[in-house]
DNA sequence: ATTTATTTGCTGGTCGGTTAGCAAGTAAAT
DNA sequence: ATTTACTTGCTAACCGACCAGCAAATAAAT
């Protein structure tokens, strides 16, 4: 084993190995799923041996929760800087993109993020409440812009703001599924920009400028 | 072992085997993923062998062709004594709402196609063209409904029959997985309601009367 | 109708390969 | 010197796939 170790204290190694694997399973899972993602081989694609990601997260399960968080703290990152101190509508539909975008950059994070999604769907799921707690998140966040967007009086009448952000977070997540089950990027561009009028044109009741 | 195979005939013995084995496959896949769903375990929970799964499909990924074509084919039946001879507005809400009945149902035959679906999103997965397939003819379905709308007059100007199969395809299934990810049961029927609400509204141009 | 030949449904042993997880040991930083 | 990062050896379990062979069903021959 080569020394990969440049970075002199003890915190820069473990950040430094910590991030290679937590790529490696990233790519892995994005490419064949979380079952096809093993141990063994996160280390070794790492650069290090098939037994330090045991023995840095425990379990498999461990290793899976560690890729959940690093990616949903990217997501959030990248989130933030987009939005900047926009609100309302306008900033419910740079969310919106930023969920495409997510999944459009091919970032294996966005799609192992899916994969663990949808894969999590199954009934005995250890990582279902994970799953499900993130899922709520995402959730509020379309809430949130929502309520300022009636605040600020963008909203038609008769707009249930909580089961609006259901629908948008769902119609969002599967138009990104099904665009890359479909064929890798072709229509993701598409679907967004259909997706974005027509919410528009739901939720303020008015009809948009054709783009 | 007991004597299972009362039906006489080879043909018989097959048929029930075949579907045995299969409606075992379901519920495993539904339960843990097409990765959880071994050709050894189907074939024992089936009320055989471990080794006639193989034997029947060939490989696993014969067995889930199997399955995947199985599922369809039940889906198709109900839809059509579903639709009748409806057509235009009135069988694309049909449509909808039969996409959320197979998930409601907790037929573990929806959840498995859901699970196969959504784990074909790896980049190398071998069933990824077929299920593209059927997702295109499920897409071509809500595709025809619009068509006979448009006919029959029954749509505003300005929509795009393909971009709106795709929305609304993509919603649709997007909604299930969250449902079936958040909590079983709890909002399909919810999100179904929505769903065709707001389809409706968009598709229409006018607003329906609430319900 | 009875016997014989052949096919078909099904079983269970086995093999090579992979897995997660643990324990013991080595290398590096403090 | 002691803690921390990391590697290696190992095990038990599971996987898909292949195989030889048994028994029931079907076809052919008598």
């Amino acid at each position: 084993m080569q020394n990969i170790t440049h970075g002199r204290t003890q915190t820069e190694r473990r950040a430094k190995s910590d991030t290679r694997m937590i790529r490696a399973a990233l790519e892995m899972i994005a490419a064949e799923g979380a079952a096809g993602c093993s141990l063994a081989r996160v280390g070794i694609t790492a650069g290090y041996s098939r037994g330090l990601p045991a023995a840095r997260f425990g379990t498999k399960l461990g290793l899976l929760e560690a890729v959940m968080d690093t990616s949903e703290a990217w997501f959030q990152r990248r989130l933030e800087r987009k939005l900047g101190d926009r609100t309302g509508l306008e900033a419910l539909f740079i969310r919106i993109s930023a969920h495409f975008a997510g999944a459009r950059d091919s970032s294996p994070a966005a799609i192992a993020v899916y994969q663990l999604y949808v894969e999590s769907m199954s009934a005995n799921s250890e990582l279902k409440p994970r799953m499900s707690a993130m899922s709520e998140r995402y959730r509020l966040g379309f809430r949130s812009h929502l309520q300022e967007a009636r605040d600020a009086g963008e909203l038609r009448d008769g707009i249930d703001i909580d089961r609006f952000a259901t629908i948008i977070l769902g119609a969002v997540r599967g138009g990104i599924i099904q665009a890359l089950v479909d064929d890798r990027g072709t229509s993701l561009g598409q679907v967004e920009n259909d997706l974005v009028k027509m919410f528009s044109q739901v939720l303020t009741g008015r009809h948009q400028a054709e783009v």
